[in-house]
DNA sequence: GGCCTTGATTTGAACGATCAAATCGGTACA
DNA sequence: TGTACCGATTTGATCGTTCAAATCAAGGCC
């Protein structure tokens, strides 16, 4: 008899259906071996006891903590939990079904090292880590390769490209289709508001800019730069105002640019969409909230690749040939809006 | 001799320093116990090694998982995630300390049920949950309480008055701290943005108003009330402008009311701080980013009070006599401003 | 010198699961 | 009738750790 109050474990499983402890095991990993009659049977009491095994007994065994770290930059850029957050939610939701779970741990320092991630290997509380935003170098990529740890990354790992186990958005492509999407409406010329040049996922989404303007033949509009910051992206966008015709658009690198400019234009006296198309980059709740038109990074899907890359890579399958580029969402806000065909 | 590419385990550790595997683990657990020669020779075995006991190990040895469950809210109100996602981190930093970790996990529907909970709880993934958001009629408190799982919540239980295991942030001394603020600087009347009456969460920091109203002096400026949604803040921010009088100020419930009002301010060419003075609530990456006056929810300091009453659950002290109400702080921000003391 | 006490260390057992190998019962075949 | 075989089931061992009990060595005391 199971003793109340205590964990039903397999044993009373066992005992219940009248079999040993292996037979009710392998109901559960081995249904064929087990004869159907007996399958019943067992399953009867499994699910007249509600029994699930132990997963601190599992992860022993099976030498698996069934867990997944993530590191989260609570000190970092304050922009980046505008992302990370949702992918983390994301991450949390998909995990269930690839049968592990996400752990989130802090870094104090601002700076991404490996001092956390070795505390949670070196006690195999997780099984694998997930990287986000690796810049050039970044010590967790090499690091974590030298010392055998799995790991997937979401962003391109430039500074190694023989590493695949990335999945990462098209930013280029989520560019050209916001230039596509002015076009599109009528806008004269679409100019670009971006990061500083020097970091590749800046330099990525600009290109796609310029790209998509000379594949439209919409004229390249004028151009600032700036950091992931609301103030310097408004200070920015006050610059651009002045060379910003009637019916131009804007593309951004980011919503936190597009709301700076945004903000400008309403200063200024401008409407966003019906005068001054703006389109910002990563689907944030931020744009969400102010309707502005945005990329959208498809998040739940780049989680499920991603755990999916991990699976591989505990299972000791090889890597994919490349990394998973995939395609962004235009989605449409009111900070663009119908021209009227008049050119 | 430790198989390389294999994890060290404690009796590595033991055939080093010539021990056996119990002593090992007292000198960690029980360091009195060893002679202290004998002690130093091990803990140089465990340096040289590199040992840190298995988690999994662990686990199952002390029934304990040493983690937490978090639910997060994916679907649910988008705007939980501007404090939720904060909080999530802050618990991640500090749960290290406390030798556990959060596993945050998701509910597909869009109100709290327990099927999540059960998934975790039934396998023993976690020791412990952390709720938060509780409204009248959360079925979550009842059922953990039931069946005797440890938990503590983030904002009181409002339908068990027996349970003291929360934190909260105490609300109306939140708007209260805001008034005062308001009338410190000058501001003639002082109005209120809030949500409809019936959560409790908006009564309690519509009611320090009221009483900060009371207690400075101040006169009760125009009220409003609006779902938590920008847009609707906006529609009600406008209603309110109409009655609001120059070096008028507005406590709001949350940020985002504030920021909707913020908006329309600008939008009636009134700006918020010199002419208008402005205040929110949580300190959410919002309110930082347009430099909004807000009352800062002590995030830290909660996670922390939490965690130190899921140890106390878990290790069968008592709860408190009562739940801890914490003081939330005022963050001065470009949104309200001193007057010039012209009355 | 023999016996008891104390402190330090070791051995045995257990946590709950699963793999590998052993056992069991029945059927087919010579 | 005996044996080889096959599927179903059970037993033994293991993952790495820690509690409880056993062992061992040294010192104190009569």
């Amino acid at each position: 008899m199971p003793r109340s109050s205590d964990r039903v474990t397999i044993h009373d499983v066992a005992q219940r259906a009248a079999v040993s402890r292996q037979t009710v095991s392998n109901v559960l990993t081995h249904p064929t071996r087990v004869r159907p009659e007996t399958l019943e049977r067992v399953q009867a009491a499994i699910a007249e006891l509600g029994y699930q095994p132990s997963s601190s007994a599992q992860s022993l065994r099976s030498q698996r903590a069934g867990a997944v770290g993530v590191e989260i930059n609570t000190l970092g850029p304050r922009s980046h939990n505008e992302t990370m957050a949702p992918f983390l939610g994301s991450l949390a939701m998909r995990a269930a079904e690839h049968g592990s779970h996400m752990v989130p741990f802090g870094s104090p320092g601002d700076r991404p090292m490996v001092d956390g991630y070795q505390a949670m290997w070196a006690r195999r509380l997780v099984d694998a880590f997930i990287i986000a935003d690796t810049h050039h170098g970044d010590p967790r990529p090499a690091w974590l390769e030298e010392n055998g740890i799995p790991f997937a990354s979401f962003g391109r790992v430039w500074d190694d490209p023989t590493f695949t186990g990335w999945v990462d958005v098209d930013g280029a492509a989520g560019t050209g289709a916001a230039v596509a999407h002015c076009a599109d409406l009528g806008y004269r010329a679409v100019g670009y508001l971006g990061w500083p040049s020097g970091s590749v996922v800046g330099d990525d989404r600009r290109a796609g800019w310029a790209a998509g303007c000379a594949r439209t033949g919409v004229a390249p509009g004028p151009e600032e730069s700036c950091d992931q910051d609301l103030d310097d992206a408004r200070a920015a966008a006050r610059r651009l105002l002045a060379d910003l015709g009637p019916s131009d658009a804007v593309v951004c690198a980011s919503d936190i640019l597009a709301l700076g400019l945004h903000h400008e234009l309403l200063a200024a006296g401008r409407e966003p969409g019906s005068e001054v198309g703006v389109v910002g980059f990563d689907g944030s709740d931020t744009a969400l909230m102010h309707h502005l038109t945005t990329v959208e990074q498809p998040l739940d899907q780049i989680a499920d690749r991603i755990l999916d890359l991990l699976d591989d890579a505990l299972a000791g399958r090889p890597r994919p040939p490349a990394g998973s580029l995939l395609q962004p969402v235009l989605l449409r806000g009111d900070s663009t809006s119908a021209r009227s065909r008049s050119r």
